[in-house]
DNA sequence: CGGATCGAC
DNA sequence: CTATGTCGATCCG
């Protein structure tokens, strides 16, 4: 993404401040300068914990430039003279291999969230925004770059930085649907592109433009988009106006005066744009399309290998190209003058490093070749000599096989450890490890993975409260390492880091855990992409895990405690099916129910049947397990397919599902007693609150500044769970959760960016109580108006409310955790649960929680100062005690 | 192999 | 209150 490399740009001298801050000055009238924005953010950055770490990460870089020093005092005249030879040597050889024959293209979006947003919500068109979180975001419009408000920079201070800044929370889905659209279009003239995330690409244009010289004229004609008279004509306006400028060598026609042409609305010869054959030519076209196709526009650059086309599209963004022709002159005046911080792969460190030794400028680096052989490892000054002399690679390469997995995540309450720590089995396969149960707080992680590969290597990492990281990794000698052993690893290292800093608490603020070392490509492939391999063995691949709580009381309950559990676990469920009776039709679970028992039941035998009959070669109609249509077919093969897909389409389904139960969310919202809003006019209320249920993505809502991911994950996985009576016992509940979680990991592996955080909306206080400022909020609970701007302080003052008896929360996620002694744990119970219940016996009693209650959390800073031992047997008893 | 670090998105 | 999540690559011991 364009924005992060700019924030990275940064000269490197100043140090951390200028890295966040502004570097090209270009601030407008309304926008801040250089000076005022690296003030704020020293402001709200000094003293900070991750100020400090980030004032050490300085200081070991210059260490290491220290010895890099030290080692370059060392070296004798003679040395560099044999190194010159022999490096000369290695220039000569290289030289001969270049390659100017390709023609290589990269396409990058401008500001592509961003921009996509703004398309969207016209709304947002003229106001500073960023797209991410409170905690962190992705990118920023132009506006608020004006203000410093960068991509990786935290939402809070980009706050500070402009008080006005409207930050859109991340949507992936759409930005997978608007990639996708791109990609159609790349295609076309370079089937094997290769995109990198979803905001960019490359492509190999070679053999498309020897094709194109023969093409007639009209093959390259294109028409102006006459379909979204919505803010195209604007759209371009102000993309001209404000981006056009200077160097840019977009086509005029295209980017000045086709307003013109749109204003006429038929598909005349006029309204449309001929192209030629060059190089050129053939991009502006793709980007032409681009725009007419997405109203988006993007930044493009040509050169005969991917480092310079990458370098290239960099140099009259946003919304300009820029080629190098394939002469080896036009290459080297290309990189004269060019910062190496410039170059894809030299990052801040790198950067910081040569800059010691005097290199800033590609050619610089040339001149220093025989130096840089002495002071570096092989391969990079080797990288180094590729650079200096414009070479990269002229082809694209397909993606390898991936090679690690893993999942971190940030805690839902940090700051707090205890020697106590426990890890979860959760409901469909997601892992919590709680790190900390105490009477305030409840600190937890959660790891959700699914399909692991068999790997055999298991690293956990931890960065602790000091944003110091660490990893630990550790080899199963075995081959097979299965998910439940990964976890065990896992466990054990922590368990391992935990005693290191005993009898201190281990303080962590995030957790982390990596799979790699896989067996091999087939392995692999039945582990986690496909279901193919499930039908054809005939045995019970996948199986086991779906046999309900197996797992769980294998891991957990290692003495008698198991026998309790039956009646323990049915007494839940029934109360928990009592109350779902009450709960809106769309909650209810008999739709659920009966494919669960359908299949459960049928599954098996016909999953028999099938395979028997696939021997005997015999067209036979079987029942799909997921979509549960019945399927006629002679190859065996046929139906995997057929699985596969409905696996991966019933995302679609689901999300119909979802919005379903979004919308009787929503019925119950309207429900809501004591809700209501004066400044705003009800409906736009309403509507606000429609789209923020309806959003499938991970809701941070923009007010929301504790909800991070890990919480929208766990309450939605909570949640699902919830309102489900059985455990997964088939494949459509398989598929769901699949759907769920990874929503088309089973698909394709390179897909995992946006897809995984795909999932639906989490059920966290957050969402139901998001009002714009200045609203006069009503708790629902306690009937007393709530005169408060800060909905974190409205969201709190409901918590205390709420809080009673078996109700456990963290950072606005209400979670009931019952405990049934040694260990066991079982999550469940959603906030929208809860309050059901809560609002039933609300109105039969007209009463208000007992505000005493509200004292269990107000020790949540208290808490920090109890002594160690205290804190111990303090959340021991207080498990017991609270759960009872 | 294990651990730390860099760089990209 | 509040500083991401993932992945590959490389270097060093």
């Amino acid at each position: 993404m364009d924005d992060k490399k700019k924030v990275a740009n940064s000269s490197c001298d100043d140090g951390f401040l200028l890295r966040m801050g502004l570097n090209d000055n270009k601030a407008g009238m309304q926008g801040l300068d250089k000076e005022k924005i690296n003030k704020i953010i020293m402001e709200a950055t000094k003293g900070s914990r991750f100020y400090e770490n980030e004032l050490k990460k300085d200081q070991q870089v210059n260490q290491r430039i220290e010895k890099m020093m030290q080692l370059k005092e060392k070296i004798t005249t003679q040395q560099l003279l044999k190194a010159q030879l022999q490096v000369d040597k290695l220039v000569v050889e290289l030289e001969q291999t270049r390659n100017l024959s390709s023609t290589i293209v990269h396409i990058d979006m401008d500001a592509f969230y961003a921009a996509v947003e703004m398309r969207d919500n016209p709304e947002l068109k003229e106001k500073p925004i960023a797209v991410g979180s409170m905690s962190m975001l992705s990118t920023s419009n132009y506006h608020a770059r004006r203000f410093g408000v960068r991509a990786a920079m935290p939402g809070f201070i980009a706050k500070k930085l402009c008080p006005h800044l409207t930050i859109v929370p991340l949507n992936f889905e759409k930005y997978g649907k608007v990639s996708k659209e791109v990609r159609e279009i790349l295609a076309e003239y370079d089937p094997n592109f290769m995109p990198m995330g979803l905001d960019e690409a490359y492509l190999n244009i070679t053999e498309h433009l020897e094709e194109r010289l023969n093409w007639p004229e009209d093959r390259r004609r294109f028409f102006f988009n006459t379909e979204n008279p919505t803010g195209v004509d604007k759209d371009d306006m102000n993309m001209s106006d404000k981006f056009n400028e200077g160097e840019c060598s977009s086509s005029p026609v295209l980017f000045e005066d086709n307003t013109s042409h749109l204003k006429q609305r038929s598909q005349s010869v006029e309204n449309s744009v001929v192209f030629g054959t060059s190089a050129e030519e053939v991009v502006k076209e793709i980007r032409f399309r681009i725009e007419q196709k997405t109203q988006l526009t993007a930044s493009a650059g040509i050169a005969p290998n991917t480092m310079l086309a990458k370098m290239c599209s960099d140099r009259n963004k946003p919304n300009g190209q820029y080629r190098i022709t394939p002469e080896r002159q036009a290459v080297l005046d290309f990189l004269k003058d060019l910062p190496i911080r410039k170059v894809p792969g030299i990052g801040k460190v790198t950067e910081k490093m040569l800059k010691a030794l005097g290199i800033v400028t590609c050619s610089e680096l040339y001149q220093q070749r025989a130096l840089l052989s002495l002071l570096f490892s092989e391969i990079s000054w080797r990288n180094f000599l590729d650079i200096s002399l414009g070479l990269g690679s002229t082809h694209l390469e397909k993606d390898g096989e991936r090679k690690s997995m893993s999942t971190e995540s940030a805690p839902c309450c940090a700051q707090i450890s205890t020697r106590s720590c426990l890890w979860l089995k959760g409901p469909y396969r997601c892992y919590i490890i709680i790190v900390s149960v105490s009477m305030t707080c409840l600190t937890f992680f959660l790891f959700y993975i699914l399909f692991f590969p068999k790997g055999k290597t298991v690293t956990l990492k931890l960065k602790n409260v000091n944003f110091e990281v660490k990893t630990r990794a550790s080899t199963v000698l075995s081959s097979v390492s299965t998910e439940e052993e990964i976890f065990a690893v896992a466990k054990d290292l922590l368990g391992t880091e935990i005693d290191s800093v005993a009898p201190h608490p281990l303080r962590i603020r995030l957790m982390g855990v990596r799979v790699s070392g896989f067996l091999s490509e087939e392995e692999k492939k039945y582990q986690q992409k496909s279901i193919t391999s499930f039908l054809k063995s005939g045995k019970e691949i996948g199986f086991p895990r779906l046999q309900p709580e197996k797992s769980n009381q294998e891991y957990f309950t290692k003495s008698s405690e198991a026998s309790h559990r039956g009646s323990f676990f049915d007494q839940k469920r029934a109360a928990r099916l009592l109350n779902s009776e009450n709960l809106p039709p769309n909650e209810a679970v008999g739709k659920q129910l009966f494919h669960d028992r359908k299949s459960s039941a049928n599954f098996v035998e016909e999953t028999k049947k099938l395979t028997s009959l696939q021997s005997s070669n015999v067209c036979k109609i079987f029942t799909c397990p997921v979509c549960f249509e019945e399927q006629s077919s002679d190859n065996l093969e046929e139906l995997n397919r057929h699985i596969d897909e409905c696996l991966n389409g019933t995302f679609v389904k689901d999300t119909m599902e979802i919005s379903k139960n979004d919308k009787s969310r929503e019925d119950t919202l309207n429900t809501l007693p004591h809700f209501r809003n004066e400044n705003e006019n009800g409906d736009e209320w309403q509507k606000n609150k429609t789209d923020q249920l309806a959003r499938t993505d991970q809701s941070a809502s923009m007010s929301d500044s504790f909800t991070n991911n890990s919480t929208e994950k766990f309450a939605q996985i909570v949640s699902d769970k919830s309102h489900r009576e059985q455990q997964p016992s088939n494949l459509s509940d398989i598929a769901r959760n699949v759907e769920c979680l990874f929503p088309k990991r089973i698909s394709q592996g390179n897909e995992d960016h946006f897809e995984k955080t795909e999932h639906t909306a989490g059920t966290s206080l957050s969402c139901f109580f998001e009002a714009k400022e200045g609203s006069v909020l009503v708790c629902p609970v306690c009937n007393t108006e709530q005169k408060t701007t800060s909905l974190v302080s409205f969201n709190r003052h409901v918590d205390v409310c709420l809080n009673k008896g078996c109700i456990y929360y963290s950072s606005y996620l209400l979670v009931q955790l019952e405990y049934f002694g040694n260990g066991v744990f079982e999550l469940f119970g959603t906030l929208r649960f809860l309050l059901q219940a809560r609002f039933r016996a609300l109105s039969k009693e007209q009463q208000c929680t007992n505000p005493s209650q509200g004292t269990k959390r107000s020790g949540l800073t208290t808490s920090q100062s109890v002594s160690k031992k205290t804190k111990l047997s303090n959340s021991k008893h207080t498990i017991k005690m609270f759960f009872k």
